[in-house]
DNA sequence: CGCTCAATGCAAGTGAGTTTGCATCTAGCG
DNA sequence: CGCTAGATGCAAACTCACTTGCATTGAGCG
């Protein structure tokens, strides 16, 4: 994309304001091709001159220039013309391009697997517990990290489970009536995933599963939030981890008191190691 | 089209000039939207006046506002923007959908952002490095290690940089030339990342980051990968992942026989595990 | 054949959008 | 702590696209 492309080459010119418009430019390419400079300014508070400085520092003559610029590059890269043939004749060579599609299509569906009233049950039992534990395996390892550091913004206690049986084992011994579990599994069901299951069940542990086709297990978890991947050979975690992040908004929309506090809390600590 | 329901309803006051002038706004309507009254006569050899007077004729005050109604009408119906639709009439309540939301309109204009031609290039250097080193901070330390998984599959050795100065410091030091740095780093720029690089760069290896805004970084990497990310408040490692994903499909295609080979080895390996 | 009306080109006038000099403010630095 | 350089807002000046009255042309019609 022309913009960005100029970023890169001019880009050490530009100031805070300057970035601020680039932003504006880059997420709404189609409609800022038609702005004039005080429409692109006015949302941000801005004077219109600083569209006129931000094209100057980008190497044009004034404002109208870039939006040309702008207009000319959507028109031949990004038009709608180019997008309905992507759309219809898959792209053989552009496995970037082929992949956002699947990726987007899995993830539009994404509302019609998981209701938002699971979301908010969960969610209220997470606000709950004393003590989340994360189980996942694998790849999926990744997924409980990315938990366990937003649950750890909002100053809620974690604990990853991944690795091998004895490191598990060790690591729920601690497990107490009113924890949590919530374990990610993916296409396939890790051995551990049952033992886990059975320990934090009978350890008056509340039970959830985050995963794609596993809706049958034993035993059962309390709470399932099951959303199929998109492509067929290559499995991303785009789908579970926007059911986890969606997860994550929705405990700080129901706790917004201890949430937005232990960010507060966060950013005063990090004065401190600011010193 | 609205071009042609103003001609449907109002046509039998044009005249044969007009005509002419419609035909090309129905012809060519993406340009035409972003046309002066000038540029759209002179082609035709038609004095500027004539779309005026068109204009007018068909039931509008000037030709600025025919086009207005171009513009609306082409945004609305072929142009991109259908999803900012879905983004006016906002769920106050499920934040899922409005999450989702956000994350389709993000990552569809992925392409427009990242070529595949850049992947092409960057995954070409990573088959050919000897060593992939892998630098991130905070939230993007689950994105490193995505890619650390994934390369570690395909038989390709790699070490993840993170944490503290003096553990980036050991881990650096066993870096050569040819060996490749990859860096993922958003909104602000970690403080240990510009020692990084240049030590990466001044010992010889090749230097890339994957980022939403950070353009301008001194030294600057020899490839950046940037693409903005949904969503104003939270903002998650949905594109960004979805370019380390593309990644690491484009090193496939690249090196099948290596990646493919890599996984039937390890397909060996984890059946002597599990006798 | 000449009259009338509508269409079109021309060019001056108008107004909206853009630029730019100036003043103010902030951050970095000695 | 004061100084300097750069960034930003403001407002006047300016540019340029658009409109409109007028003149010309051509077609239709008596």
């Amino acid at each position: 994309m022309l913009i960005t492309q100029l970023v890169k080459a001019r880009g050490d010119r530009l100031t805070a304001t300057d970035r601020r418009l680039v932003a504006v430019l880059q997420a709404q390419p189609a409609e800022a091709a038609f702005w004039y400079a005080a429409e692109l300014t006015e949302p941000l508070g801005l004077h219109q001159s600083a569209a006129t400085r931000m094209a100057q520092r980008l190497g044009f003559d004034g404002y109208p220039q870039l939006r040309d610029a702008l207009r000319q590059d959507y028109l031949a890269g990004d038009g709608p013309s180019q997008r309905v043939r992507g759309l219809l004749e898959r792209h053989p060579d552009d496995v970037l391009r082929g992949f956002v599609d699947d990726e987007v299509a899995a993830l539009s569906a994404l509302p019609q697997h998981v209701a938002q009233a699971e979301l908010d049950d969960l969610a209220a039992q997470i606000v709950a517990a004393g003590h989340v534990y994360l189980f996942a395996q694998g790849n999926a390892a990744v997924l409980a990290d990315l938990l366990a550091r937003r649950l750890r913004r909002f100053g809620m206690r974690s604990t990853v489970l991944t690795g091998a049986d004895r490191e598990l084992a060790e690591r729920l011994s601690a497990l107490q009536p009113g924890d949590l579990l919530l374990a990610c599994a993916f296409r396939r069901v890790p051995s551990a995933l049952a033992p886990v299951l059975e320990i934090a069940a009978s350890g008056g542990a509340f039970t959830a599963l985050i995963t794609d086709t596993l809706l049958t297990l034993s035993p059962q978890p309390d709470v399932i939030l099951a959303a199929p991947r998109g492509g067929d050979d290559y499995l991303s975690l785009t789908v579970p981890m926007a059911i986890a992040n969606a997860l994550v908004l929705t405990i700080a929309r129901q706790a917004p008191e201890q949430s937005i506090g232990s960010l507060d809390h966060l950013g005063a600590l990090l004065e401190r190691f600011a010193r």
